[in-house]
DNA sequence: TCAGTGACTAATCGATCGATTAGTCTCGTG
DNA sequence: CACGAGACTAATCGATCGATTAGTCACTGA
């Protein structure tokens, strides 16, 4: 490989990273190119030469936050006993909170309207829609409990608290330097989501 | 009363309603004086003079909201019977959807680091936790159930919902045009939380 | 009647935005 | 060694931003 494409690859990770942390904490419309520039230690314009236009940037990032996503979700399915529930929300707890920029970008996505966001995350709900109906055949969810409206309610749960976090905080008086609060949290949301469910 | 400023009142409240519909479709950084003068069928230089500043003239939005609220919001405390949790619950619910400018602000407000937006809300937290140890002293509640962390799930429960409706609808194949489906969400969500922390 | 106040407009300011241009420099290849 | 390709930079484009200026107009009170 040439040295010059070597080098070029470098930057183009260094540009992506830099755009992901701007767009995370900036949005869209209010991420400069300038910004952009800077965090990478690169001008403008070599961004629009590797990127071309800021749009092309954005779904550049996107990408790959699918493809880093399509690597590191589990692909096999969890076990059917009552602790079930409890691994799955847990999973998506953890990952979420591994990936704060993720969650703000989705975040910033919506309300800039941008609808086609995170198209990787389709298969999730289909996947989860599809332990919720076996839990319920094998017995350990109440029968009159509505699919995909109990995955609006686990993800909920999870979700609120991932993205409100330091204002729920501020609000209830609690510690957020706490190591123990998340884990408090989910544990009192799960306690609160199973015995709510199971027969 | 003048003429003059009895026109000027007239005028400062098509500014208050065209800057809280701009501020709430684009966020403050994105909304500008000139989209919203041309919303209230006025000038731009017009929105600085009575307003003086962007920010200002931000801040007199949110104002407006918290004197909104406090004519609004019931001053009387819920009864103490088995379903005072669903009728609190369903009253924020449909305060919320009541308002989704107000819920967009604040989306739009956290997302851009605004961290004093709706002081307003303050009251609401210390009221509700009251009613949750009431509850539980007349043991319609748990005694394990932690009276912070629970509210943080009745918030999740309404505001999730509200917020992402549309995305979920996508996401899960709901018909968001079905007059039931809110009615729906909340009486599953409802089941799940008063079975989830009864004794 | 007339001076003063405030609502309102047109024009324009400097700053910043995304994007483009022209050009330099460093390579691998014929 | 010569040359073309691609990575990269400096300078600048027109558009749009929040804000300001100078000025017009309607109305009130002395």
């Amino acid at each position: 490989m040439d040295r010059n494409t070597k080098r070029a690859e470098e930057t183009r990770k260094e540009i992506l990273d830099a755009a992901e942390a701007t767009f995370a904490e900036r949005g869209f419309a209010a991420a400069s190119m300038r910004e952009i520039a800077r965090r990478a230690k690169t001008s403008q314009a070599l961004i629009h030469h590797h990127f071309d236009t800021k749009v092309k940037l954005y779904e550049a990032v996107k990408q790959r936050f699918t493809d880093r996503f399509d690597v590191e979700r589990p692909t096999k399915g969890a076990a059917l006993d009552p602790t079930f529930i409890i691994s799955i929300v847990r999973g998506y707890f953890e990952f979420l909170r591994a990936q704060p920029n993720l969650t703000r970008l989705t975040a910033w996505a919506r309300l800039e309207g941008d609808e086609q966001a995170w198209g990787a995350s389709d298969g999730i709900w289909q996947r989860a829609g599809e332990w919720v109906r076996r839990a319920k055949r094998a017995g350990l969810i109440r029968a009159d409990v509505d699919d995909k409206l109990m995955l609006v309610v686990g993800a909920a749960l999870v979700q609120h608290w991932i993205d409100h976090r330091a204002f729920l905080c501020r609000a209830l008086d609690l510690d957020p330097d706490d190591p123990e609060l998340d884990e408090r949290y989910l544990v009192q949301a799960l306690e609160i989501l199973v015995r709510g469910v199971e027969k």
